[in-house]
RNA sequence: GGACGAUUAGCUCAGUUGGUUAGAGCGCUACAUUGACACUGUAGAGGUCAGAAGUUCGAAUCUUCUAUCGUCCA
């Protein structure tokens, strides 16, 4: 073999370590082929499609949801670039106040240092250099991926420009009077020590002791009122009992006094129609510092709040309580109510409890002063954009839980009591009045003094996402007027998970009409969630949560996006295990051996590559003049690129590798190929067996291109074989291959009949046991002219593919020692001297027989019913009649062989 | 408590508006090893479509109820 002939194939075994490092985005990257320009959108009118990556956390290392998340954005990415568009996709990472101000705050305890240690400016300079140092991490494994970002427009939420956008937007809607300040029951994290929005609490079912306790009236003595509580310890911040107005178990107690037990407090017992009157005793300790309902019922009735649980989860100092945590004091005060005589019994009870998202312990409700957006004057225009399809969701089923949630919306509590974050340009003067500035120069303008102090918290981090759509392309204000922005907003489609669908989708959609008046994307993709084999969630502390890279080098990335891919339907929970890869793995083997063997053949019948290049470049699949073989591939070619950019724009990313796979596995190799061995090996004239291997390679290029989007690797480096392109070149910018309109109704039925045939006669030989090489002598009886030209003209393919030795009947005389069977009306009979069994062969045929008799009876007896005549469908009608013929006549011919071997 | 989704072969899943003798992959069984590929090929076994009732000439598919699981919201 010459040096020449070896770089004309590819090598034995695929290696994907090497053809991935090959490819690896820093090639592509650095060749700029993903960039995006809107040049090309505003001046040379290509359509624009824009995604925009879900930012991932600055903390966060990948994940297999990441995986998922982000191969089917770089598939539409992918896709929509080769089927001409300007395709931006625009990465970016999220600052993610609570988790990174966690990271680094457990790093410098470790050292012995709190932040309150530091001050505010050097625990933020710490910060920054944490994110310098680790917060590329999960950009780096996302590039390992091979996503196809223009990485140029990287943009982190703390950014210049993204954090000048947060401010103006937090100043557009306090001037607007949609953000305001106000003291509510908020949900506290003790553990973060700040607020969180209603969306950041998790809702856990849990088992907590429901305490009945007796409180003594105080006119009445003896007389005592029985409440019912899972949170005793709040017992010491009462103001009321409430009871229903309609309980008569009550009526005469409204307006009396009752004493608090161990606090020694009076408080009155109200009426309110808040209470229910059947949980418990009927009767509700009011709490309003440390319950959101009680404060409401509070403010009804103009109590004051008392507050006992501080910042910190413990006890303030009551009581003798200070310092205690909150779950101890519920321990310590059941006790105490003992002791005194107040507590009447305990209860079982199952309830469900907020956790922090974030550090995973139970929210305290707490009174303060926090920072709210109104969100249901945003919330109105965006359940409409939904509702009319302006945005659509994929799967639709999605539209339920949005409109649910924006039609009960609540304000969002925006302030975090966090160093990390985009601080709250709200500044107090002496008097405590609030300045909305961008800057503290224009806030000292607007206040007419200099003494002010900014607001010490900073904004929630979803506060900075929302603005996403727009910060990415450059928008800062609401006269922002840049290019970007016009040739890209609104975006196309976004790929997300369903659990953030409130944190981030809805809240885009409200910012993306506000602030731009316009939707910021078309489509939502919802991903599923990933699972284990036994179903239970991936996490890192159940350790079933595979690391992605390991998997990427065990079965290379190609591998593991298709694997994902090809076992994630839309919107389902997808059971993962690591060994599903090898799916994905197989694939990619196949599609690298199929390869050299068509190139193997294209060494055959071309001197060199310049000849070979010659010949395809000018080969035209129209041309015609293919085998039967060769019509039946083009057709399915044709119809598989149908349903594959139908599958696109229907968003079944599922159906399209399964459509890929199914082609390339099932037709392409399984049949085509082996076909193709044949035609080669016969007797063809050159031009004839070029023709065949320009019209294989022509196949196996579309399929490459359409099989690239999911699995980039493997599909640029066989791509750059096919003919010597230079490296520069990529398959990902080459166009995307559609069906010929022509080639729509060509009649392939010459080659289903054989294929038909083929496995007929695979079967019979395997009933019989016909060993694999030796090769059984076949008639062929047909049962048309037509049929009969079809086996004449193909007796080497199915020679070839049916390991057999065929031959047409001259005359209709039924051979003895055969097995018989019928394809679409043509027998075929399997001659088995010395190797059948008649007993068998006659067992086998009266079971055949038995089938299609029932059958037969069954359709003539669906036939016969006058309901089904009358109603069915005319095409229904004749479809069962053909059925119907078909099955009578196989009956008929398998009758005969019968009474042959009985004779 | 409410809303949504799921339940089809041992496992994981397809199955477009009701009309197939219900499909695929993995796994299993048997056979095949010099010709692209054992990360393979060929053949085979395996299902009362969760259960019940209903609509219909006809239901995996539509309706109702029940059961189990999951998600979201109270």
């Amino acid at each position: 073999m010459t040096d020449q002939t070896v770089s004309f194939n590819l090598e034995k075994t695929y290696n994907h370590h090497e053809v991935e490092d090959r490819w690896r985005s820093a090639h592509w990257e650095a060749l700029g082929s993903f960039h995006a320009e809107s040049s090309q959108v505003l001046n040379n009118g290509k359509a624009p499609y824009t995604v925009l990556m879900p930012p991932p956390n600055v903390t966060g290392s990948l994940t297999l949801g990441h995986v998922l998340n982000h191969t089917l954005q770089d598939i539409f990415i992918r896709y929509n670039r080769m089927t001409g568009h300007e395709a931006l996709w625009l990465p970016g990472t999220d600052h993610a106040g609570i988790a990174t101000q966690t990271v680094v705050e457990k790093k410098l305890k470790k050292e012995g240092i709190t932040r309150h240690d530091l001050g505010r400016k050097e625990f933020l300079d710490h910060v920054w250099q944490w994110r310098d140092e680790y917060g590329g991490l999960i950009l780096k494994q996302l590039r390992r991926l091979g996503i196809s970002c223009d990485w140029r427009r990287n943009l982190f939420t703390m950014d210049d420009r993204a954090s000048k956008a947060v401010i103006n937007a937090f100043i557009t809607l306090y001037r607007d009077g949609l953000i305001y300040r106000g003291t509510r029951i908020i949900n506290w994290c003790p553990v973060s020590q700040t607020a969180l929005s209603d969306e950041e609490v998790i809702m856990k079912t849990r088992k907590d002791q429901l305490v009945y306790v007796q409180y003594a009236l105080v006119n009445h003595p003896g007389r005592y009122i029985t409440i019912a509580t899972v949170r005793p310890e709040t017992i010491l911040a009462d103001v009321a009992i409430a009871v229903n107005p309609r309980d008569p178990r009550y009526h005469d107690l409204v307006g009396e006094l009752a004493v608090v037990p161990v606090a020694g407090r009076h408080i009155p017992v109200i009426a309110d129609d808040y209470v229910d009157i059947d949980f418990g005793t009927g009767a509700l300790k009011i709490t309003p510092a440390h319950d959101a309902n009680d404060y409401e019922v509070a403010k009804r009735h103009n109590l004051q709040a008392i507050s006992v649980v501080g910042k910190d989860g413990k006890m303030t100092d009551t009581f003798g309580y200070g310092g205690m945590d909150r779950f101890d004091a519920r321990k310590k005060i059941l006790k105490d109510l003992e002791e005194l005589g107040n507590l009447v019994r305990v209860e079982e009870y199952e309830h469900n409890v907020g956790y922090s998202e974030r550090a995973d312990v139970v929210v305290e409700p707490y009174l303060s002063e926090q920072w709210f957006v109104k969100m249901a004057p945003l919330a109105e225009r965006a359940l409409e954009v939904v509702n009319d399809g302006d945005i659509r969701f994929h799967p639709p089923h999605w539209i339920n839980t949005y409109r649910h949630w924006m039609e009960n919306i609540r304000d969002w509590c925006i302030s975090r009591q966090l160093w990390w974050g985009h601080r709250i340009p709200a500044w107090y003067d002496t008097e405590g009045k609030v300045w909305v500035a961008a800057t503290y120069e224009e806030a000292c303008h607007l206040a007419g003094t200099d003494k002010l102090l900014q607001d010490d918290d900073v904004l929630d981090t979803w506060f900075s996402s929302w603005l996403w759509p727009l910060t990415t392309l450059g928008w800062t204000d609401q006269h922002t007027d840049n290019d970007d922005l016009n040739a890209f907003y609104p975006t196309n489609t976004l790929v997300t998970g369903p659990d953030i669908i409130f944190f981030w989708v809805a809240r885009m959609i409200m910012a993306g009409l506000y602030f731009k008046g316009e939707v910021p994307f078309r489509d939502v993709y919802f991903t599923s969630i990933i699972r284990d084999m036994k179903g239970f969630k991936l996490s890192k502390s159940l350790g079933n949560s595979p690391d992605p890279i390991k998997v990427m080098d065990t079965y290379g990335t190609d591998a593991l996006r298709f694997t994902i891919i090809y076992i994630a339907p839309l919107g389902q929970d997808v059971l993962f295990g690591e060994e599903k890869c090898e799916l994905g793995r197989n694939f990619a083997t196949k599609i690298w051996n199929a390869s050299r063997l068509v190139f193997m053949q294209r060494e055959k019948y071309f001197g060199n590559h310049e000849e070979f290049a010659a010949v395809y470049q000018n080969f035209d699949p129209r041309s015609g003049g293919f085998d039967l073989a060769g019509q039946w591939l083009l057709a399915g070619f044709y119809d598989m690129l149908n349903r594959y950019h139908a599958a696109f724009s229907q968003f079944k990313v599922h159906d399209i590798v399964r459509i890929l796979y199914d082609f390339f596995w099932g037709d392409y190799c399984a049949w085509y190929l082996e076909a193709l061995k044949v035609q080669l090996s016969g007797d063809v004239t050159r031009d004839e067996a070029q023709k065949a291997v320009c019209l294989a390679v022509y196949v196996l290029e579309g399929i490459l291109k359409t099989l690239h989007p999911v699995m980039p690797f493997i599909t640029d480096e066989i791509w750059h074989q096919i003919l010597q392109r230079p490296s520069e070149e990529s398959i990902a910018l080459s166009p995307m291959p559609y069906s010929d309109p022509e080639y729509s109704d060509i009649d392939v039925s010459g080659f289903t009949l054989i294929q038909k045939l083929v496995a007929e006669v695979r079967s019979l030989r395997s009933l019989f046991g016909v060993p694999h090489n030796s090769e059984a002598e076949i008639l062929l009886w047909p049962g048309n002219n037509a049929d009969g030209l079809v086996f004449e003209a193909n007796l080497p393919l199915i020679a070839a593919l049916g390991q057999c030795i065929p031959k047409v009947m001259a005359d209709g005389e039924r051979p003895r020692h055969a097995a018989g069977s019928v394809v679409e009306g043509n027998e075929l009979f399997v001659l088995l001297e010395g190797l059948i069994s008649f007993d068998k062969e006659r067992a086998r045929l009266q079971k055949e027989i038995n089938n299609i008799s029932s059958y037969v009876a069954a359709v003539q007896k669906k036939l016969a019913n006058k309901g089904f005549a009358d109603n069915a469908h005319p095409d229904v009608i004749a479809k069962e009649r053909e059925k119907l013929r078909e099955a009578e006549d196989n009956l008929s011919k398998l009758n005969s062989n019968l009474t042959v071997l009985n004779d």
